[in-house]
DNA sequence: TATCTATGATAGTATTACTATTATTGTTTT
DNA sequence: AAAACAATAATAGTAATACTATCATAGATA
């Protein structure tokens, strides 16, 4: 799996491609560990200079501002996400264990084999969970919208959809309802953690099971299967 | 309805109760507009001071920061739409009708007639919708959570569950149903209006009675009834 | 060898997120 | 009516943030 990945994102989310010279992976890398471990509001581009050894100037080189830097990180995740929902479904004609896998990959994403070792994964989905909606949450969703920022986000909703509408073709909500598994994914991870009066299932350090199997219920309950 | 509301928030949301003077009014009334106009990110108590005559340091004396202020903003909404649903299921004994009344109240929640002067719960509904879960996607969810700082949305949570479980007994997960039903509420309405991709329903202006359909559809169908 | 490019080093600006001090105004208390 | 008190306004100041700009340098390329 090492071999062969690679990820290809749009291109206004950053100034110079970051995949493309060790500064940029280096400033990728150390990104995923410091918002992780201070959180996006109070983390600088200052700070992560002072943390990767580098200046803040080097680092306006790759990335406009912080909130395109997220923006560059969580399209990362879910067009990583989309291509182990490829693999892990490769020969499965069954739309209904289809669904399975896709719901178990989008739980357990941070549990596969790390592929790109500039990347940490799990750190990463960390980030996806407490910090993911504040992407989209902004005033110029609209423009970004319409320069395709958000369209591997998107890509993956439509292929779940398609998944549901092959399960069952008269469901009338195949988009709300993958989009809500993937934000349901998220929140419950989160609210496990953090808030557990939101939530029934019990999620202690990375242990997710409860979550996947919610999610299979809620999922196959909706489509009446 | 305009007479004897009194929205009780915990104390530890403000240094000041601003229910209780007129500067604190025209804080709560000024930066639901502003917060709204600009967006969460972009807001300051020094913009706030200006568009409200008066000045930064008398705004502290109130809140000690801005998330703070959206917290107890956030705070009051989900108090008032707590009290919007006692009223309005007051009669109701069927927790058929009462989920069905819940969930036309969270849809609809800005549309009810204003009740406090000073708070537009219209403005404030897009608000909630566009930054609720900044209050707690924080580094201090957990510090705050101690110290009872969501307790008005756990709230509204436990009092859905409680129906959710009148319906149907066995159903195992009914804080997670309750939690989602508001978070689908706001996202899809959001979606609606931003992100049409990750949706079914169409949003147009106020118009939101596709999502409170979906929530009905969702919510029954879990429920197997 | 010359050139080009990426990065580092440094400096500077406007804004943000506060804290502190003093003046003023309006309300209670005596 | 005078004194005391509380709330707000006015002003100033600081450290950090969010950038932009310039110049030097080291390594790769022509």
């Amino acid at each position: 799996m090492a071999v062969g990945i690679q990820i290809t994102l749009n291109e206004r989310l950053y100034v110079r491609d970051p995949q493309e010279t060790a500064l940029g992976k280096k400033i990728i890398k150390h990104s995923i560990l410091l918002i992780d471990e201070i959180g996006f509001e109070a983390f600088t581009f200052k700070k992560l200079a002072q943390t990767m050894e580098s200046t803040e100037a080097s680092v306006y080189r790759y990335f406009v501002n912080k909130h395109m830097l997220l923006l560059y990180l969580v399209s990362w995740f879910w067009e990583w996400v989309n291509y182990l929902i490829d693999i892990n479904t490769k020969n499965i004609t069954d739309p209904k264990q289809k669904l399975r896998i896709i719901i178990s990959t989008m739980v357990f994403a941070s549990k596969e084999n790390p592929s790109i070792e500039y990347v940490n994964e799990s750190v990463l989905h960390r980030i996806i969970i407490a910090e993911g909606a504040k992407t989209y949450h902004t005033k110029s969703v609209d423009n970004e919208n319409k320069e395709g920022l958000f369209r591997n986000y998107k890509d993956l909703v439509d292929k779940v959809s398609c998944v549901i509408v092959a399960i069952q073709p008269t469901f009338a909500f195949p988009r709300a309802l993958a989009s809500n598994l993937f934000e349901m994914a998220n929140n419950h991870i989160y609210f496990g953690k953090h808030l557990p009066k939101l939530t029934d299932v019990t999620v202690s350090g990375e242990d997710y099971d409860e979550v996947e199997q919610m999610l299979e219920y809620f999922a196959f309950t909706m489509l009446g299967v």
